[in-house]
DNA sequence: CTAAACCTTCACGCTGACGTGAGGGTCAAG
DNA sequence: CTTGACCCTCACGTCAGCGTGAAGGTTTAG
């Protein structure tokens, strides 16, 4: 396939995808016309790419990522195990990082839940238990 | 607390405090001589917009988010209830966050947790399902 | 054969989150 | 009263992750 669908199958734009090749995140072969032609796997691998990008990992990191997880498709290659530690790493602040917007949602949550509806309800419950 | 110190308590540096400060992300008081004196409550604060900016949220919205982390008992003001609206698509920006970053992680444990302990079990395994 | 749609490589522009001085005030210690 | 640590406000520099043309080759429908 060619960049257009997959920018359109994954709705990244062409720009974004050409900039993936450059930062080596894919490697799409070439046309004779000189194209790109991704293949199909391609749509699931800039999902990946799309959603740890979102979660602020480093691009040099995924790039390093990405063909330990092709090979085998069972873990890392014994020359790749030793991006174990700065993998943990990342782990572990994406946990620290959900954690804390878990609880700030909760919190907006129940702000919004608290909230009255209308100034009728609010006048209400200012007269039961005063003014702030 | 003056920013010094402030910034030896976080591990960030005193030009990320100021940048965070011009973008409301905190509102330092100040003392005669105009040094900034911060709360000891902005330890935390720091920590939470730390975590925050790592997740790769943008700090306007972490300004708006802040003050939702506070309880404050009794829901939003008459004034402020015109906030509703937006508060609640803030909400869904954040759930949508966090099932991304949790993508993200999901994917980096199960690379973890498939990763061979060492060369011996790799070795183990080539020899049970054969070479890539 | 031609026009529209699609693709290519530069290459400059932009935003966010700071880094890095420059030039200067504040303040406790010697 | 000066030195050194600490703080201030500009203001330009930087890097990632793209956006946005410019100038031109390729493919396909009519």
């Amino acid at each position: 396939m060619r960049i257009g669908e997959l920018a359109r199958r994954t709705g990244v734009t062409e720009r974004a995808l050409r900039y993936y090749e450059e930062q080596n995140l894919l490697r799409p072969a070439r046309l004779p016309s000189g194209y790109r032609d991704y293949a199909p796997s391609d749509i699931e691998a800039v999902r990946h790419v799309r959603s740890m990008l979102a979660a602020g990992l480093p691009s040099h990191l995924i790039a390093e990522l990405l063909p330990c997880m092709v090979d085998t498709g069972n873990g890392l290659m014994p020359g790749c195990r030793s991006m174990l530690e700065p993998l943990e790493s990342e782990r572990d602040r994406l946990t620290s990082a959900i954690e804390e917007l878990t609880t700030a949602r909760t919190q907006l949550t129940a702000l919004i839940d608290r909230t009255p509806e209308d100034d009728a309800e609010y006048d209400a419950w200012v007269a039961a238990n005063g003014a702030a």
